[in-house]
DNA sequence: CATACTTTGATCGGCCACCGAACAAAGCCG
DNA sequence: CGGCTTTGTTCGGTGGCCGATCAAAGTATG
């Protein structure tokens, strides 16, 4: 009859999970704040104190927080400071890339507290990768088993839709069949699963922990075998109409270049992807005769490291590589005005030999003096910001309702709480 | 001392103003629906049908809402029908452009009731603009003079931000000395103001009235003198980091073209901006001896003229226009995946003339095909978009805190309620 | 046409979250 | 040491929302 009546506000007692409606927001504080004292929440929050002691009442027993001892007086009573516990639970964030597996286990905090990385060909074998994935979530937490799990994190490395992550284009990774096919892990692991692209993982790492700290709007772009790009907007990830906005890497930078997968010509993918600066080098190898690539078909990492110590080839090639990326970045700015923009992937690792002459490129194709003034810095979380983010995905949806963290055994001193 | 607490919610009492809670959601959903009765707000809102009737009483008084008769009955007792009273105030909403002033007098669902359109050398005499805005103001107001004042709305023709709308860019408009100096509105009118990007103002317009109905992520591209957009995304005007987000005239289509105001070549404000098409005209007069355009110097308004009657170099011009803008487009739907980018401005006039091969070029140029799934549609609400906009701005604030509605005078019937 | 059932809208008592006041504990300062 | 602050707790109060109930007014069914 009345179906519509979903809300079901009936059956308070019965429900042990009261979220108070102020609980998730007073845990969130303390968590951001690391230490706080019951006084200082009332304040940032406009609360009344005893609100707050109310609060953090119903908080304590999940285990998340404690009473670690007084802080400093502020001209009286000294306060009890309350610390939110980062090592109470765990988190997996799992990166799967083009051609391998990585799966880090952080803390409530994104440190990374185990680290599992193996070149797979994730690409053409999915059921192998799954098992793969499995494993090295295993292996992981063999290296740390302490704290409960509280979910799983997969960082896909193609366009998805979070709501609905078993349909994930087939564009990218055929054989998959547009199946991910990853739900088996909630039951082995006990534990939530969160998936979402690569790109946006990224842009969301780089939010929480790393450059993109305390700054509400920017854009993450990841340079390595693909370009994919995650924008951050008032602080939340944006996907866009159809979950794709990012496909930075086919903005079309040169009319009379490579034929790309997609069809289209000069895609900034055939510019500067892995596979485009590697065949690069070959084709310029032989005006450098004397250098570190020269001979051979250098792989993308020998290009790296060449540049980094300095020879001429790499350096050109980088330096083409990043004039290229500034023609991208430059119509980002144009169009999207972010703060800053974040270089990850891994030709990130070049930092300033790469990022010096985007921002040249980007300044001079941007002469607005409000979007030249965007920031463009190298990601600071490396090779580990993907599967981080996936971790964090995780975080970000259970601090939203901390119903989700797992149930904290209830030990002797809970106990007599509760009982007395 | 404790001005932290800036809440306040003590004063219970003596605060006249009570904003329940619920009673600005439950405004917003009378004014969306526009008739509808207490107990569909219970089921829409998830509410009681108790505590709905509670916050309409509330609700009443203000004048905003009426109890218009009864509606159909679902199998019981008829509903007494709430119908939102559009006329019970108006909004004025003022364009500046580059030069001209336009004004339109709104009622509180967007329809124009008054309209006045002045050319005005905007950019060069601050002081004239200034009065002539007011006098354009009061002619629209004496035109429909019954309902009270919510609020003035005004567009301008470059980046401001909206918190701090006396601070606006001088680069566009130097003579204004980077000052609006609009507050003697506020004064004169006795009413709040609210200031705008015009191409925000435009989108938020297509977004509230026109094509952007319904939906949540989409682009508002203006193409007039200078070529503006405006993103509404997740439903908000997304403004950047430094508030000039939508920058797209400032592309670079063309490495080679002409040289911009901003200091860079081909722009994509230099390839399709007013001036730039008439310079094309005459360009290509030559090849096209029998056109209508031939001989002189005609301008954009008769090219568009000449468009629409089928001349064939106005029709290539457009056709140019198109193309180039489509390559902005494109790149445009692979960075931020819009549900549909709605073509504004003078030359929108053109219709399917300019949007047909618009279409063409961005799905050459998109090939990924969520991308390509943007509609792109043409303004539907033509030249009085902005104007609208700027009003349908001061709706938007005032919905969001039925606070700002002018107070209604308290006739009998209200105050024999409040007596008794 | 009478009766049973539905729906609407109003009223009333109740509950919960939050608040303010008051208080004890514990500090600072002169 | 005595006044003043700050913290955290307790307790009574209040506003907002809910469920139950009811009258009014409709529909469906015999």
């Amino acid at each position: 009859m009345n179906e519509d009546n979903r809300m079901r506000k009936g059956e308070r007692r019965a429900d042990p999970d009261r979220p108070r409606p102020l609980a998730d927001a007073v845990l969130r504080m303390i968590w951001r704040e690391q230490r706080i004292s019951r006084a200082e929440i009332a304040r940032q929050a406009s609360l009344s104190r005893s609100t707050v002691s109310e609060v953090v009442g119903e908080i304590l027993p999940m285990g998340l927080v404690s009473e670690m001892g007084v802080g400093e007086s502020r001209g009286g009573r000294r306060p009890i400071v309350l610390e939110f516990q980062d090592d109470a639970c765990v988190i997996l964030g799992v990166e799967m890339g083009a051609a391998h597996i990585a799966v880090a286990l952080t803390d409530l905090r994104g440190r990374v507290l185990a680290w599992q990385l193996r070149p797979y060909p994730v690409r053409t074998d999915p059921e192998g990768t799954r098992q793969l994935i499995a494993e090295l979530c295993r292996a992981c937490l063999d290296e740390w088993d302490s704290a409960p799990l509280v979910g799983i994190g997969v960082a896909v490395p193609c366009p998805v839709d979070p709501a609905n992550p078993n349909a994930v284009s087939s564009v990218v990774m055929p054989d998959w069949g547009g199946c991910l096919d990853l739900d088996f892990l909630e039951k082995e692991f006990d534990a939530p699963l969160v998936v979402d692209n690569d790109a946006n993982l990224g842009a969301l790492a780089e939010h929480w922990w790393g450059a993109g700290r305390d700054v509400e709007d920017f854009s993450y772009i990841k340079v390595a075998t693909g370009i994919g790009s995650g924008h951050v907007i008032a602080g939340e990830i944006y996907r866009g109409a159809t979950g794709v906005a990012g496909e930075i890497g086919h903005l079309a930078i040169d009319p009379h270049g490579k034929v790309c997968v997609c069809g289209l010509r000069g895609c900034l993918a055939t510019i500067i992807g892995s596979h485009a600066l590697e065949e690069r080098a070959i084709e310029l190898a032989a005006d450098y005769p004397d250098g570190m690539l020269a001979g051979g078909k250098p792989g993308i990492k020998e290009i790296e490291n060449a540049a980094l110590e300095g020879d001429p080839l790499a350096l050109r090639i980088v330096k083409e590589a990043a004039e290229s990326l500034g023609i991208a970045v430059a119509g980002l700015l144009n169009l999207m005005n972010p703060t800053m923009v974040v270089i990850g992937g891994d030709l990130a690792r070049l930092g300033e030999l790469l990022i010096k002459p985007l921002r040249e490129t980007v300044s001079k194709r941007t002469l607005v003096s409000s979007v030249t003034a965007a920031e463009i810095q190298a990601s600071e979380l490396g090779t580990r910001t993907v599967a981080i983010g996936a971790a964090t995905a995780v975080l970000k949806a259970t601090l939203a309702d901390s119903r989700l963290f797992p149930k904290v055994e209830i030990d002797e001193q809970a106990q007599a709480r509760e009982t007395s």
